[in-house]
DNA sequence: GCCGTTTTCGGCCCGACTGTTTTCAGTCG
């Protein structure tokens, strides 16, 4: 089994917890913390480098004797460290601490003095009324615990940005109707647009929090109140999704909102430059002695500890601090920057409006040119098209092309790519269009090798402009597959063909690190639509987010060209 | 255990809320 990032960073985070539980030094359970994220944030997989032989002591927070760590767990598939922690500590301690309202010192309590080692344990321990009777926990804690294993079985669950939206919009409104309100956003992994997104960290400036704090809590939506104090109030919505709401004056509310966007990392990297140039920063501002200096506006934040502003979606300690210490961030691409869509569906397959609605919701959506793309013959299922009805549509997209003005047809089709790599279509078919897409839509189980292989050879092909959702994921119902995405990259970048952004909310592959490969290749993303119905051109402006998430500059963009040098760079691909 | 414009030792982000405490520890973000 190759061993992931994430088992290195699973790994890491499970030491830090079992040396807490254990009273190790906290720095020490930090560092391994720190390193746990450290790798969840690299680009590359560790394992690749290790191969190469390269130096990981180069990476933030791994040192000489993590570096080994890793080395040996990539190597063996097992970290000794952990599993001479394991021969002390229960396996089982672990979960416990992911639960909400536990930590170290409790769970170690719970163990040591009522042998509790696990969830079960934990469970028949808090039905039988025992837990409330150690030395610093009590009734409410014992039946928060009862609530936390309850909750547990429905699992970790993050919703879609796209879902947070419709929650967050109607709650924002109400919160500006509050007096004296100045100002109200949502900040956290929102602001930075993570595709899916925990909670909401809803920012507010206002001089008297206890009266936003009461307007909130007459929100109509709200289904629990899980703490409340006048700077800080943590809710339930009746969706169950959770909404942190902080009040602060409104000369700190640029501090604030720096410190609530996150992440933690990017935070925690900035007060250590602060700390450097002996300041204080926090919520509240930036203090040097006691004194304070700024804090009204964000880039006070920035100012203080020598930087440029960083935009937040940049904000995930990815190497955002050092590029713009050097200067070299990046000019990130806009949504007004798009001129054109590559990929959406008509009713011809599955979409939802026939064909002249959809070009005329593309032109409305402010857009120069569209592709029409429809599915292949071998999905059966959304009656794809074969070559007759395929030929047939391009006559239909002409003629409409004549009739309608502002705005240019373009004649494409999202070919499926065959479990072999072959396309769906014959060439003799395909060189009438002007872009062939090739997905990905069976066979999604196959090793990385074969499923590796089986694209590069599809993107071979004589005709093939794009590879469409590269990874497969569908966020919260499906994994993407297994493919060498560096491979993919590198060889589009031979191939001088193109990669799609698949905006739909629940895609958004390629994802931030992706996006970032391609740029390094000099690679163009297509950031598209795959609409299915006339509203979800507005897709293009989540694409966007994730593309800035993943450092693209609109030069970056292939749907950002004029169309005639779009139409350059496409024919390339279909000789 | 990591790290360095305080550089091989001595630091390590910082404040709010809860529960159980009688002045604060634990947890969380």
């Amino acid at each position: 089994m190759p061993i992931h990032n994430e088992d290195i960073a699973r790994a890491f985070d499970e030491i830090a917890d079992l040396l807490e539980i254990d009273e190790a030094n906290p720095f020490r359970v930090r560092a391994y913390r720190n390193a746990a994220r450290s790798v969840r944030e690299l680009g590359r997989e560790l394992a690749d480098m290790v191969a190469a032989g390269e130096d990981l002591t180069e990476l933030p927070a791994i040192g000489d004797d993590l570096a080994a760590k890793i080395e040996q767990m990539v190597k063996t598939g097992h970290m000794q460290a952990l599993d001479k922690l394991h021969r002390r500590l229960p396996a089982g301690l672990e979960p416990l601490m992911q639960l909400p309202g536990l930590g170290a010192k409790r769970v170690a309590a719970l163990y040591r003095k009522l042998g509790i080692d696990g969830l079960a344990a934990l469970r028949r321990a808090a039905d039988a009324g025992k837990i409330r009777l150690l030395a610093g926990f009590g009734e409410k804690t014992e039946a928060r615990i009862l609530e936390a294993l309850a909750a547990h079985r429905e699992s970790e669950h993050r919703i879609l940005r796209r879902t947070a939206t419709a929650y967050a919009e109607p709650l924002v409104a109400w919160l500006r109707r509050a007096d004296g309100v100045r100002e109200v956003v949502v900040a956290g992994s929102y602001r930075r647009g993570r595709e899916t997104v925990g909670d909401l960290d809803i920012l507010v400036a206002a001089a008297d929090g206890e009266r936003v704090m009461q307007h909130l809590l007459a929100y109509d939506e709200i289904g629990e109140v899980l703490s409340h104090g006048h700077t800080r109030t943590t809710v339930l919505l009746r969706s169950g999704l959770q909404v942190d709401v902080r009040v602060v004056p409104r000369k700190s509310f640029g501090a604030a909102l720096h410190y609530f966007t996150g992440s933690k990392g990017h935070n925690i990297a900035i007060r250590r430059l602060g700390q450097q140039r002996g300041l204080k920063i926090n919520e509240y501002g930036i203090f040097k002695s006691d004194r304070r200096l700024d804090g009204n506006d964000e880039t006070d934040v920035f100012k203080a500890v020598g930087l440029p502003f960083i935009e937040p979606e940049l904000r995930e300690a990815s190497g955002e601090i050092e590029a713009a210490r050097r200067h070299r961030l990046p000019h990130l691409i806009e949504a007004d920057d798009l001129r054109g869509d590559l990929h959406m569906h008509t009713t011809a397959t599955d979409g939802h409006a026939d064909l002249r609605r959809m070009v005329l919701a593309a032109r409305d959506y402010g857009l120069e040119y569209v592709a029409v793309t429809e599915h292949s013959q071998h999905l059966h299922m959304v009656h794809g098209l074969d070559a007759k009805r395929l030929l047939a549509q391009i006559d239909e997209i002409e003629e409409l092309g004549e009739e309608i003005d502002g705005i240019t047809i373009l004649k494409g089709i999202e070919v499926d790519i065959l479990e072999n790599g072959d396309l769906d279509l014959p060439r003799e078919v395909l060189s009438h269009l002007d872009l062939v897409i090739g997905a990905v839509h069976s066979h999604f189980d196959l090793p990385q090798k074969h499923q590796t292989a089986r694209i590069l050879r599809a993107m071979d092909a004589p005709c093939f402009s794009i590879l469409a959702h590269p990874t497969g994921r569908l966020l919260g119902e499906r994994e993407a597959y297994a493919v060498d995405m560096e491979r993919i990259v590198e060889h589009a970048r031979d191939r001088e063909c193109f990669l799609e952004l698949d905006a739909q909310p629940q895609r958004l592959d390629l994802d931030d690190r992706h996006c970032r490969l391609a740029r390094e290749y000099g690679v163009l993303v297509a950031i598209d639509s795959d609409a299915h119905r006339p509203e979800d051109f507005a897709n293009l402006a989540d694409g966007v987010i994730q593309a800035r998430r993943g450092w693209l500059q609109a030069e970056d963009v292939l749907n950002t060209r004029r169309l005639s040098e779009l139409r350059r760079l496409l024919r390339r691909t279909m000789a």
